[in-house]
DNA sequence: CCAAAATATGACGTGTAGTTCAAAGTATGA
DNA sequence: TCATACTTTGAACTACACGTCATATTTTGG
């Protein structure tokens, strides 16, 4: 399939549409789903409303657009990440640098993100984000395989259940990056991913 | 000042305040706060819209007074079981298992509370959960101080920063208790608190 | 240069949800 | 029993936001 070939035309409908994401995701990343209008979405991206009903069916759609664009980003950076270390601890430290980097080079669609995945998970209408937790259920297996390796080859203390471990990863990186980057002032931002892996690597308890 | 000393008409007047908080929690924590009707809390709790007026200035007021009961309730009960604990070790048993009990007791409340601490946190008009953000930096701070003094009493080892600790135990357990309630055919409900502690006591590393 | 196709516009239709308030219903206690 | 105070009611008001569509603008290509 040519993709290069494009017409002027094509190209710039393209970056119009992409204008029109960028707003939506700034304002939805602020405000919130439900506390933006599609007249602000409007306004901020510099076309009228008719024109985003062009790209988009309804808001929904603009929504659910966004959040499987990012998703798909998100994912594919972090599983790369981990596919690229040789052995489980490399690996679990490349996952976190790689998100730690991308966290702090994208809030707005981190934000969004756990908008969604966080607050949502529960009651949002089912099917609309479908494909985001197809995503990170296959994430959360290849992140509890990564646990189940390194305990399987002694690499690992066996201290709980490896998908336990990949949960708790998982959520801690979550709340620990958010943190640092809602209130950077008090918090500053991890470079080692060990700061992190320690509290797993090391045993809290005195022997 | 007398607390029993309420006349029928008073007792009655609180109970039908209950029951229309008893309405809304139910149908914010399956719904979400935005698909929830003022009309939709008025056929649940058998009364007309105008009455809910007369006990909430509005939606909002509704909701907070809820997020207000319930954050309150939830830290009582958790900073309690810490500190009813001996030693650090203890502190965090009893933290963790009073955590579980109430998740697995309230799961209704427990989801109503996360749609506001986690998607909300960032973008929800802020000043209105101004009390339950205190109250969650009053448990921040001492769960750290337990992860403190531990360090310093040579009970724990010195592997992280004691907010770190005290932010990763938080996300850990929620994350970790949440996932079973909401899928409990597939993960069973951790009974032992040292499940989800060896996670932090034992290392996971082979040294 | 002009007609046809593509794109953009924004006033308007439509529906819905939050809120008000005058009227109806109910309890109180003299 | 009856007047007064308290409580409930729900139709109606207001506001706003999604989504439409006839019209205007711009681009294309002959």
């Amino acid at each position: 399939m040519p993709k290069k070939e494009l017409t002027r035309r094509e190209r710039e409908k393209l970056e119009h549409r992409r204008e029109i994401l960028d707003a939506a995701l700034h304002l939805f990343s602020e405000y919130g789903f439900h506390d933006v209008s599609m007249q602000q979405v409007a306004d901020r991206s510099e076309f009228s409303i008719g024109t985003l009903y062009n790209f988009f069916d309804n808001k929904e759609h603009l929504y659910s657009t966004l959040l499987g664009e990012l998703s798909e980003k998100f994912h594919h950076a972090v599983t790369s990440a981990i596919d690229a270390g040789s052995d489980e601890i490399e690996m679990l430290r490349n996952f976190v640098t790689a998100k730690a980097e991308i966290f702090s080079e994208n809030i707005e669609i981190v934000r969004l993100y756990f908008q969604e995945t966080s607050g949502a998970r529960f009651n949002f209408k089912a099917g609309l984000d479908e494909e985001i937790r197809t995503r990170y259920a296959e994430f959360m297996k290849k992140l509890t395989m990564v646990f189940a390796n390194g305990i399987k080859k002694k690499r690992f203390n066996n201290i709980a259940d490896p998908y336990l471990l990949a949960v708790a990863l998982d959520s801690l990186t979550n709340a620990i990056l958010l943190g640092c980057l809602e209130d950077p002032e008090n918090r500053s931002y991890p470079q080692d991913p060990d700061v992190i892996l320690n509290i797993f690597f090391k045993g809290l308890l005195v022997s």
